[in-house]
RNA sequence: UGGGGAAUCGUUCAAUUGGCAGGACAGCGGACUCUGACUCCGUCAAUCUAGGUUCAAAUCCUAGUUCCCCAACCA
């Protein structure tokens, strides 16, 4: 596959013999159907770059954006509006099909009627344990309740009266009557209703009964026309189910298909271990920028594009994996290096002192904003006789393939001059405080003619023209390949780097103006991105990811 | 254990449906370079196992192996 070509799966090749063969009307119609019991992750980015995707290909395609909320204990507003926003974000519209399943709540409901009406419905008045009692086991049958045969009229009164309120929570259930025995669990009479006395998020107190996940989605998609109902792998089971109910109801039946989910190394995909590191503060929120969610990683600075065309690389299938976190860092860079401003900052500054360049003296040097994008035009840089340098862009006695500074040595200030360092001091504790060089007039802009090489070139700021900021350096948030492997111990498997913080950054100045949203590379360092709790007093910038560091490596 | 799925380079997705196993990422080597970046070139490397059918098998058949999911009034 070429870049930004459209791979394409086994669920494409399934809608392409459905269009062929004149299934639905020759529709295509998805939905993207979140809980919102939680904030969006890169998992979940997956599958909406896969349903919203279908939509934007296919003519007249189209995706519905539907919030599967049946369950208000769980659910909050809060979730809701992050997903839209997150939806939004990554690109893609649903135009006037926003749909909420309790919406649907009214249909759910006369619909249960009919099952109960057509027999295939009873009211169950044992608890919950008794229900899992009888349910038999992976290799033992399931046993009949005792109210499994209760007449039509029963049931109906029974459910009205749940409906009515007139029972407390888990008093009674409505569950199916399909199969005790049957050798997939979930056929043995699930649970389609149950009675709960909480508000919901957009019904308040309308209803204190609430339909489960295996009643509600199907009729959800049904209602909605959806053609290609795409969820994942562990729901595979429930589609026996999913066919069942909508062929008892005899309603539009649409083709549920499975694939598998999206696993990264290094980080964690479960919803509500990630609500657990918010809750108990391993993280700033669901927004911090080392975590998978998609706010999190908008914070960080990844682009929608980038994880669109992540989505796009690994492709569908029905085998489930583990990606390699450096597939996304790659599509990241790839992305980044097209669009971020080229700027300098000095993330751990050390002095330079330019000998022979005129104290009190300045000028402003022309730089490219970016090398890959000539329209990005260019800006000035103020250079004057002190300077910072990287503390790791110098040493002492470097060896031969340090193409850096040192005693002697000549490397070329980017945009600006070739210096030679003739002079170094340190403090008492024996670290290099300031670094004395003089430079060449003559290789203004950062050139020479007379043919010299010069094979470093460092990034620098003028010392009483740059600016100060804070600078949070990211690594993985677990130091595992498989923070799960432990279960519930992932919090063990937590990186305690994972933040870096540097305060005394130096930046060139034009980075007063930097604003949110906006993605720089800081020359050699890295890609960066304000932070939002970056102020004008306090400046603080992210770092999205490093630059390859092939040097770095071979360190090692 | 009953049921449902899946097995292809280190990782991941492909293979015109029986016709030379290909791409991407990672790795390694090199070229280029005012970012040790980018870019470019090269290179390493796989069909779960055992039988069978066939001129020919990743693909079909038989037997086995391994891994994942299911026993919430969660989704």
């Amino acid at each position: 596959m070429t870049e930004n070509e459209q791979q394409s799966n086994f669920i494409r090749d399934i809608i392409n013999s459905d269009l062929e063969s004149g299934e639905n009307e020759s529709r295509v119609h998805t939905r993207f159907p979140p809980e919102p019991n939680g904030y969006l992750h890169i998992g979940h980015a997956k599958s909406i770059c896969l349903n919203f995707g279908i939509a934007e290909d296919y003519p007249n395609g189209k995706c519905n954006l539907r919030f599967d909320d049946t369950n208000p204990v769980k659910e909050e507003e809060e979730y809701v509006e992050s997903i839209i926003e997150d939806v939004k974000w990554m690109g893609f519209k649903w135009e006037d099909r926003l749909y909420f399943a309790s919406d649907y709540f009214q249909q759910l409901y006369e619909h249960a009627v009919q099952l109960i009406n057509i027999g295939k419905a009873y009211v169950d008045d044992q608890s919950a344990e008794e229900i899992r009692d009888t349910r038999g086991t992976l290799k033992d049958p399931g046993a009949d309740s005792p109210h499994r045969t209760r007449s039509v009229e029963e049931n109906l009164t029974l459910f009205n009266k749940m409906k009515a309120g007139e029972f407390g929570n888990g008093e009674k259930v409505l569950r199916a009557k399909i199969d005790m025995v049957h050798p997939n669990l979930n056929m043995r009479d699930p649970v389609i209703y149950r009675i709960l006395h909480a508000s919901h998020h957009r019904t308040g107190d309308d209803w204190c009964i609430y339909p489960m996940y295996d009643w509600a989605h199907g009729l959800e998609d049904s209602i909605e026309g959806i053609t290609h109902s795409i969820c994942t792998l562990e729901f595979e089971d429930h589609r026996p189910l999913y066919d069942w109910f909508l062929d008892q109801l005899g309603v539009y039946h649409p083709q549920q298909i499975e694939f598998a989910r999206l696993n990264l190394n290094y980080t964690i995909m479960s919803k509500r271990k990630l609500k657990l590191l918010v809750d108990d503060c391993h993280v700033k929120g669901w927004d911090d920028p080392r975590m998978p969610t998609i706010s999190g990683l908008r914070r960080r600075g990844y682009t929608p594009e980038s994880i669109r065309e992540f989505a796009n690389r690994i492709g569908v299938a029905k085998r489930d994996g583990v990606i390699d976190i450096a597939l996304l860092d790659h599509c990241l860079r790839e992305d980044l290096n097209k669009r971020a401003l080229r700027v300098m900052a000095v993330l751990d500054p050390v002095k330079v002192v330019i000998t022979n360049y005129p104290e009190g003296q300045a000028e402003e040097l022309d730089a490219d904003n970016n090398p890959e994008d000539e329209s990005a035009g260019k800006r000035k840089i103020p250079f004057s006789n002190e300077l910072y340098i990287e503390r790791s862009d110098f040493m002492e006695d470097p060896p031969k393939k340090f193409f850096r500074l040192g005693p002697g040595r000549e490397v070329r200030l980017k945009h600006a001059y070739y210096i030679t360092c003739t002079d170094f001091i340190k403090n008492e504790n024996g670290d290099v405080i300031e670094i004395h060089c003089t430079y060449d007039p003559a290789t203004k802009g950062g050139w020479s003619d007379d043919g010299r090489k010069v094979r470093g070139t460092l990034h620098w700021a003028s010392a009483k023209h740059a600016i100060g900021a804070e600078i949070q350096l990211y690594d993985n948030l677990f130091n595992v390949e498989n923070p799960e492997a432990g279960g519930d111990n992932f919090i063990d498997n937590l990186n305690p780097n994972s933040l870096t913080k540097s305060k005394n950054c130096k930046l060139e100045p034009s980075l007063t103006d930097a604003k949110q949203g906006i993605n720089y590379q800081f020359l050699r360092n890295g890609y960066f991105c304000l932070d939002s709790d970056s102020t004008q007093e306090n400046l603080v910038f992210n770092r999205t990811v490093g630059l390859r560091d092939s040097w770095g490596k071979k360190q090692k």
